[in-house]
RNA sequence: GUCCCGGUCGUCUAGUCCGGCCUAGGACCUCAGAUUUUCAUUCUGGUAACACGGGUUCGAAUCCCGUCCGGGAUACCA
């Protein structure tokens, strides 16, 4: 047999968000199509009507483009097999149904749901071990049927199973499974008005659409029986199967559409970054070796195997995938962590669409922090200090939504003092004295200018006069010496210590009144980078204020 | 009820197919220490698992059987 061209599917029902495991499942239809060369196409599944909706279809897309996993065929794509959206190819349907029931292997069924239930509690009562539908109308006569029709029913089709049938199949994750038919129902592939059933619909597509993998949920491995009957059936030879692991929820219990905090769209909007939800939900039943968590997009497709998918059910842990993140974030250039971080931190624009700004409105407000107003222009005109300011959080954050909440102090005039800062202030009697003396001794200096994002007569000129682009924060311990017009962290922790030993007091006491005075808390970037992205105004001012 | 699947540290996993290199490896979390001006990063070290019981074998996490536990399916949802 010549090997046809891999095509694997996502088929999507548009009936909510793309969650957890539908991504996952999507991730690795994905990469095996990558990995062996083939197609991934995209076939929406819209038959639910009722539930069906273009929104959800949108954040489903959304959620995948997210995590930058593409599609060769399928909407907003179009392809040589299409229609892809369901709805669309009823007409397929209505002929392979039509085929079926000449040939026997369907049926009408005219039972309506009240007789299907009383049929089923009946094989209840006799403790039948199979309860599901009756089989009634299996063998109607032209007479019945024709009363029946007159009676106003409309008939559904059924699927035929084979009575007793013992079955040995291959599953390329659960190895060789053996079933047999009489545990399953004749399944109804066709309603009435002629809109098909997932098995069915499922089953004609993969043909027209010509799928040689279906990697799917093992929700779907008892349909799977129900599908390989339906292929032999049809006359076709049916796709390799491969049923992965459910992912459960912290009760270990299947993950449900409707859990909304599964929604992906959500962890875009909480600023997670998307490589590492990607990589992350990789992890989740599939190792990349035995000695690496971390890796790219490219790095999985090249060692990708459906085979090399576990068994088990994985929890999702939201500890690794925060610390995921910040691998992620720490890798990161410090231009893209500028770029990244931007939604994040410049003051909100007015769109009717989704923006990360109004996510990250909602997640300040929820925290209940003050909005750190980063002005757009400070992106503009400041660009060289605002990456300096950032790379000093490069790794201090993880999630982006965390570092708006880090940064009042550089954009308030007079930030508030937390309750540790407060506290730092208060420790040493002398701390006053202190601060005022090392003002004088900054005042003798020359730190950078300050800017000032708060002035309501902002700058665009570059107030710093280059400072920044000539010391690259953080300092580094190692690094050599900047050039640079004025003084260095490294300079101005040498003016510090000569200080505190003129006072003869210890450098560790001198440095958390100082923190505190500077930056209005007790955690953050070294303190002489905060001195310098401060600059010698501001620094000024903040300690004779906190003296006072 | 019936059918199917699964079960290695708290969590994600490597090892299982082709028994010995496994006194079970890595990662997250956690704990201790180092570095240090805070926080963070980084580094070092520690705690922690083959569900249980029987076989087979010189030898089993790996093969077989049973038990228990967990999950999925059993829709005119997908």
């Amino acid at each position: 047999m010549i090997h046809p061209t891999p095509r694997l599917r996502f088929a999507p029902s548009p009936t909510g968000p793309l969650h957890l495991g539908g991504a996952r499942t999507a991730m690795y239809n994905w990469a095996a199509a990558r990995a062996l060369g083939g197609t991934f196409l995209l076939r929406i599944e819209d038959t639910d009507q009722a539930r069906s909706s273009d929104a959800s279809l949108q954040i489903i897309l959304a959620g995948l483009r997210w995590l930058g996993i593409d599609w060769d065929e399928g909407p907003e794509k179009g392809g040589a097999f299409g229609p892809y959206f369901q709805m669309q190819r009823l007409h397929l349907y209505r002929q392979a149904a039509d085929e079926l029931l000449a040939r026997g292997h369907a049926y009408h069924c005219y039972c309506t749901p009240a007789e299907i239930e009383a049929g089923r509690k009946e094989l209840e009562a006799q403790k039948a071990g199979f309860t599901g539908y009756n089989r009634r109308c299996r063998a109607l006569s032209a007479d019945q049927r024709a009363a029946f029709e007159r009676e106003g029913r409309r008939p559904n089709v059924r699927f035929r199973m084979p009575d007793a049938r013992a079955m040995k199949i291959h599953d390329l994750i659960l190895g060789d499974v053996e079933v047999n038919t009489r545990d399953f129902d004749d399944w109804v592939m066709l309603r009435p008005d002629g809109v098909p059933l997932y098995n069915f619909a499922c089953v004609v597509d993969d043909i027209g659409m010509k799928i040689t993998h279906v990697v799917r949920g093992n929700e779907h491995f008892q349909n799977g029986i129900k599908q390989r009957l339906l292929f032999e059936a049809l006359g076709h030879e049916c796709p390799l199967y491969a049923h992965i692991p459910l992912i459960l929820n912290k009760d270990g219990k299947k993950l449900s559409k409707r859990d909304a905090d599964t929604n992906m769209l959500d962890y875009r909007d909480k600023g997670f970054a998307a490589e590492a939800v990607f990589n992350y939900i990789a992890l989740l039943g599939w190792g990349f070796s035995g000695d690496r968590d971390v890796f790219t997009r490219d790095e999985m497709v090249a060692v990708f195997k459906i085979g090399g998918i576990g068994k088990s059910g994985a929890k999702f842990d939201e500890e690794k995938l925060r610390w995921m993140c910040g691998e992620y974030v720490r890798r990161w250039s410090p231009a893209d962590l500028v770029a990244r971080s931007r939604p994040w931190l410049e003051a909100p624009v007015t769109s009717a669409q989704f923006s990360p700004q109004a996510a990250r409105l909602h997640a300040l407000a929820a925290a209940g922090l003050e909005l750190p107003p980063v002005p757009a222009h400070t992106f503009q005109f400041q660009a060289a200090w605002l990456q300096n300011v950032l790379a000093c959080y490069q790794e201090r954050v993880a999630i982006l939504s965390e570092l708006p909440g880090k940064l009042p102090w550089l954009f308030q005039q007079a930030p508030t003092l937390d309750a540790a800062a407060q506290k730092n202030l208060a420790k040493e009697p002398a701390a006053k004295d202190w601060l005022r003396g090392f003002a004088d001794v900054l005042a003798a200096g020359n730190a950078p200018p300050s800017y000032r994002p708060w002035l309501p007569e902002l700058d665009k000129a570059d107030v710093r006069k280059g400072a920044d682009a000539a010391v690259v924060l953080p300092s580094k311990k190692d690094a050599p010496e900047p050039v640079c017009a004025f003084d260095t962290p490294a300079q101005i922790e040498a003016q510090c210590r000569a200080f505190v030993e003129r006072l003869g007091i210890k450098f560790g006491n001198f440095v958390h009144p100082l923190r505190a005075a500077l930056t209005a808390t007790d955690k953050g970037p070294g303190l002489f980078d905060v001195v310098f992205l401060l600059g010698k105004e501001t620094c000024i001012e903040r300690l004779r204020a906190a003296a006072l």
